[in-house]
DNA sequence: TTGTGGTTTAACCAGATGGTTTAATTTTCT
DNA sequence: AGAAAATTAAACCATCTGGTTAAACCACAA
């Protein structure tokens, strides 16, 4: 699938996923991406015959990257604590490295959710969740964790990882900082998350005040 | 600013939402529009002038009604438990009934930052996010809650509300659910945040097995 | 040097796009 | 009823768009 692209195809990729990052597929110039590779727009139809074809190729390999890194993390033989501080951490630093892709990826996604089925399913994301899923079960019945729904804790954690970088703009303009305090502002969160998430998961039920 | 509409003008600003929310400014299209609203082209430029007039009044109102509901909710006389309650249920509610919403406002507003560094302000997200930590701050002080930063409680109880919603496609996916299970499987998640977020909120320190 | 295959380029194409112009039609006012 | 104002529609416009075509160019082998 993701065969040896020789140099002018890599270049054509590169120039590719930052146009079609900021102005997604529909808003996306065959012109601009020909610009922004430094070649005439004729070459980037020799290689990949339309904007169709090249967009995809570029989208599924971000859809698998997206998922990719949380289930390596999983494979390992760390406690499952271990394991979600390491999530927790490297795929906000991931983000941070690419801050505008979680937004390119659903945008896609949301504009024909059937038609992108297969790449869903293909992209990883379910496997990912299954392992995420046997993981904190064993870890709940092993006593590790309080016994918790793994779609509810994948989706917390997803939710606080991705959304920052969602909402960066709105961030930036409410609390006055610029992208580079964006950063580390995301830094600061990382740790933030990591205790919400830990203590959440903490196996004594705690008693409340009332 | 929302002057009173005739007819025609409020068939465009619903049609025109209806293909912005979907495509966006740049992939949405006057004669899709024109379409949808059941009039010929020429109309929407009489009305409107222009894609981009029509655009910003869209987009300004849709901004400013994202944010203006958990403002009102923290102006009430209740407790900071039963609004913060109230916000991630009438958010949700909010949300289910429009959820390519936040998509569409994100994703807008990502494609050129500064832009709309304006209009986020005018939006009324600023105030919204000082009324919050007002309310948190006095909360903290009273002994109502644990004193927490109001920026990452902030994050958090959006992170949590919005994300399911721009992430729907993979959501339903991974969990081999329909849109109307989705909606099903929101009301739990309303559940299960409140109690996370009220838990983390609460005085003691809880003390750790370890 | 010539022929071959592969790459690169400029010109071209049909249709789409946002917007304008002008005439026809309808509504409102006196 | 007639005139003026407002609205609606069709035709038009310049430019853009994704994609195609054919020629020019290049590298290599015989």
């Amino acid at each position: 699938m993701q065969k040896s692209y020789c140099r002018n195809e890599l270049l054509i990729c590169e120039a590719a996923k930052r146009v079609f990052i900021t102005h997604g597929l529909e808003g996306a110039r065959m012109q601009d991406i020909a610009d922004e590779a430094g070649m005439n727009k004729a070459m980037l139809h020799y290689y990949f015959r339309s904007k169709e074809k090249l967009f995809h190729i570029i989208f599924e390999k971000e859809l698998e990257n997206f998922f990719s890194n949380m289930k390596s993390i999983l494979a390992g033989d760390a406690s499952i604590q271990e394991k979600i501080l390491r999530i927790i951490e490297e795929e906000m630093d991931s983000m941070l490295s690419n801050p505008r892709l979680p937004m390119f990826i659903f945008n896609e996604l949301s504009r024909d959710p059937d038609h992108f089925l297969l790449k869903i399913h293909n992209s990883g994301a379910g496997e990912t969740f299954n392992s995420f899923s046997r993981a904190i079960r064993q870890a709940g019945e092993s006593g590790q964790i309080k016994p918790v729904h793994p779609e509810h804790l994948f989706l917390d954690m997803m939710s606080l990882i991705v959304y920052p970088f969602i909402s960066r703009p709105v961030i930036n303009a409410v609390l006055k900082i610029n992208n580079q305090e964006f950063g580390e502002f995301i830094q600061e969160r990382k740790r933030y998350i990591s205790a919400l998430i830990l203590e959440s998961l903490t196996r004594e039920a705690y008693h409340h005040e009332q």
